[in-house]
DNA sequence: GTGAAAGCGCTAACAA
DNA sequence: TTGTTAGCGCTTTCAC
């Protein structure tokens, strides 16, 4: 940790030629063989590497966006990174991690953060939209991307999933294993996932090829497994108990499964359970969860690839990506083979 | 999206006031109290923020960390994040995330385009730590911090902690509760952390006062659930099956509990299993697991305090922080309540 | 206490 | 093709 950083200067004077010809040589464009020769090799003595502050000033360009989110830490924001990550780091992107989790920094905050010019960009993923946010963002002073709800209509690149048709799919599986009475586990209902996974719950079971019996819904503290296990025992001791349960997302299908084995119920024999976000979680959790993604890695690249557009044209129109979901079959609603299921 | 960053140029025109000036009123001192009014007046209206380029550039410092990692996405990485970010974002530090996953990119690549100058440090766990790796961490520009083996010795600061100890606790666990045949459910031997749990493994079963009949050991080929239920369906195959499972990590755990059921045997009463890392994951599986936690979030922000004591300070002598392990005993291992243990 | 001016490292417009 | 020079936005000497 003791060398120290060459400067184009160096090079130059090395090389012998101007600092002009010197940055020509290693980036630009109409420098002679002989010169790219020269400065490149005097750059290799050097070891220079570029300095990327020197350049985004020049540039005013940062070559990073952010990408902030409330707790970084929950599993599908990791997922969605990761997708945002692989598609940006090809194109020399950095990604900066902000989060409102641990400062008492609200998303607001963050945003008005861009005025410091740190990076060329921001997806953000807001716990809840408001208008005042609709604001904030439009007031931004680089392109700003929403992961949630659809906005473009407000004149923002969003990139949104239809997760209540998602539930939708989730409460015709269950009905077409023959469950009768349909429970609904979900969060709070004032946010954007819980009010929009409301929605799907209420169109599927006001379907007119809707076949089951009744239905029940419980709303959880919040998205979190022992909120689950709290909600779901009520939905359980219902005098009517539900056959089946679709929990909003996996955490809380994980907890209604705790709860069913408490009551010494069988997941899914007496209780076929499905959750949402197929995190890796639910993926290894014993009985395998059935879920609806959400496809956030996907929704991370697509938000990424809505960014590198802005980045080119930051006036070009909104965008709006909408990412499918789709359902995984696993043993928390069908038996697959007796031995592992429950 | 439309509004443009006013600079401190502007600023300093619309007090009527010199560019040193209004620097000084905004961030330094020797400003008189009026003149600091009229400076913050101008500022305000013109929704003035300092740019983090320009001002990064004079005070040759970025504000920015960067964390390396092999695979973000790993839950373990993504904890030891959640702690570095913790400590650096009060001190005004952003996280720059680099990942070798989803390119080719290798760790030593990472180090070197520290070259550039985007960050003030790196925090980086590497995957495997051979000369190279400490040849190429001495020669970087800006302070590094490894998360990983112990490495104050070679003149890095790092933070690691005993799971070869946090392995041992795993085993007298297990032989208190009166197993006697202890199965090793390890990772890859070639790697950090296969390589030390193996021998904390050993150790444990060498000891004068380890008082069960035997051991047996598998290798999984990596550290997932699949690669465990593998590894695992070998050692519950043996003559003399274990009536314990020690697993290298917490996954491996998992795929050991899925073996065990896939032969009709429950857990923990005819096995006990218990993991490593103390991920959400294993607390929120069924059986919730036993598990070693090594303090991944302790283990970032311990390295986040070491980043700060050396972007104060770089030629501080290296420092070596050792995070305590904790053995959590849940339902894997011992029976809590048998209503909901498996 | 305040202002003028230099310069951090780089690229690009302009001149030769 | 190459060199000279200005300037991105900021902080900080140095004079006053």
């Amino acid at each position: 940790m003791t060398s120290t950083r060459a400067t184009l200067i160096q090079v130059a004077e090395r090389a012998g030629v101007s600092l002009a010809s010197t940055s020509r040589a290693l980036h630009g464009t109409g420098a002679s063989k002989a010169m790219v020769e020269r400065v490149r090799a005097a750059a290799a003595e050097l070891g220079y590497s570029a300095d990327a502050i020197g350049r985004s000033l020049r540039l005013k360009k940062t070559s990073q966006i952010a990408f902030a989110v409330a707790d970084i830490g929950n599993p599908v924001y990791v997922e969605i990174m990761r997708g945002i990550h692989e598609v940006l780091a090809p194109h020399g992107y950095r990604v900066v991690v902000m989060s409102t989790g641990d400062t008492a920094t609200s998303t607001a905050e963050l945003i008005h953060s861009l005025h410091g010019g740190f990076v060329d960009g921001m997806i953000v993923i807001p716990l809840r939209t408001d208008d005042e946010l609709i604001e904030q963002i439009g007031q931004a002073p680089v392109p700003v991307v929403v992961i949630g709800r659809a906005m473009s209509d407000r004149g923002i690149s969003s990139v949104s999933t239809d997760s209540a048709a998602g539930i939708g799919a989730a409460v015709r599986h269950v009905v077409s294993l023959g469950r009768r009475r349909i429970g609904f586990l979900n969060g709070p209902l004032d946010t954007t996932p819980g009010s929009s996974r409301q929605r799907g719950f209420d169109e599927a079971v006001s379907a007119k090829d809707f076949s089951a019996e009744g239905t029940d819904v419980e709303v959880a503290a919040d998205f979190t497994v022992a909120a689950g296990i709290e909600a779901a025992r009520k939905l359980l001791d219902r005098p009517h108990r539900p056959d089946a349960i679709v929990a909003a997302n996996d955490l809380l299908a994980i907890g209604a499964v705790r709860a069913a084995r408490e009551r010494g119920l069988s997941v899914p024999r007496d209780v076929a359970v499905t959750g949402m976000d197929d995190t890796e979680l639910g993926q290894v959790f014993l009985p395998r969860l059935t879920s609806v993604s959400l496809g956030s890695a996907e929704r991370g690249r697509a938000a990424a690839r809505l960014m590198l557009g802005l980045t080119e044209d930051a006036d070009a129109p909104a965008q709006q990506i909408s990412v499918g979901t789709e359902l995984f079959v696993r043993e928390s609603t069908v038996d697959q083979n007796g031995e592992d299921a429950e």
